[in-house]
DNA sequence: TTACATGCAAACTGTTTGCAAATAT
DNA sequence: ATATTTGCAAACAGTTTGCATGTAA
């Protein structure tokens, strides 16, 4: 049982996009949008329920995050690699993607802009446009000295 | 055995990047090189390879396609999902992608543009820039119907 | 009390790896 | 002759799914 304070909140947040105010997708609700701008992977989330101790299968982390993605709550953000990365921030905005440890940051909304977007070719629209700043952390300098999430 | 062109060329491209010609890595280079700008995915040069009755298998391609990459003859291109990309232009360049088919196509160079790329946070540098412009087809039209690969 | 959600294990997809047999130099 | 590469099958990671059990309304 993790925390108490805004659980009205939360279930109205859930109830107001069709999801049912289950135990677990109320605890994992309170994870990821008790504070701004996080950005998690299953197992990442799978692991923080760890370790306050709530239980939760992997299965159903998948399937909330894949409700709460069709329920307009997440966005998924494309990283290549395997693995499939959640934002709870759903606004528009890009990303720096540090290649080092695997970290997605936001990058603040209006310092970022790509000009010249060509048309979509005939017959076809555009749904997105996405940017990803890729990282390495210099020698010496640790990337996971950053604020992360 | 593909074509017997330019054999001389492309055995000489693999020697140059450290590799030696093999019958599939050269069947594969042929595959890849002949044409400008292809995107393939390992399983999609699989299927080629057995349409010019090419045997070769799927773990060769996997190494083979690995391999041209770290020795820069081919890159590859984040774009999410489960599958990998990689894109025989190796130069700096952005990315339509087709969420309709899957389909990955090269932006001309010159029409995009991302200004005001932030600094790079303490401690890290920046490696690459990466635009996906992301599609869907309108209803009727057949993205297929565009020139893929 | 009925419809929906969960947990488990098994299935599945894309990719990598270990090792014996084949090939390039 | 020697080092490298290949192919296979098995391993692997991340994710999804089927179904019996549990829970919300």
């Amino acid at each position: 049982m993790i925390e108490a304070s805004s659980n009205l909140d939360i279930k109205s947040k859930l109830r107001r996009v069709g999801l049912r105010p289950t135990r677990q997708r109320m605890a994992l609700a309170e994870l990821l949008f008790e504070t701004e701008d996080r950005h998690v992977t299953a197992e990442a989330l799978y692991e923080e329920a760890e370790r306050v101790s709530f239980r939760i299968s992997l299965a159903t982390i998948y399937n909330t995050l894949n409700q709460f993605t069709e329920a307009g709550l997440l966005r998924e953000v494309a990283v290549e690699g395997s693995k499939a990365y959640f934002d709870t921030n759903t606004s528009n905005h890009h990303h720096f993607f540090c290649e080092s440890d695997n970290s997605l940051m936001d990058i603040p909304d209006d310092t970022l802009e790509v000009i010249g977007i060509p048309e979509a070719p005939a017959g076809m629209s555009v749904t997105r446009v996405d940017v990803i700043v890729r990282l390495v952390d210099l020698p010496q300098e640790a990337c996971a000295r950053i604020s992360k999430d």
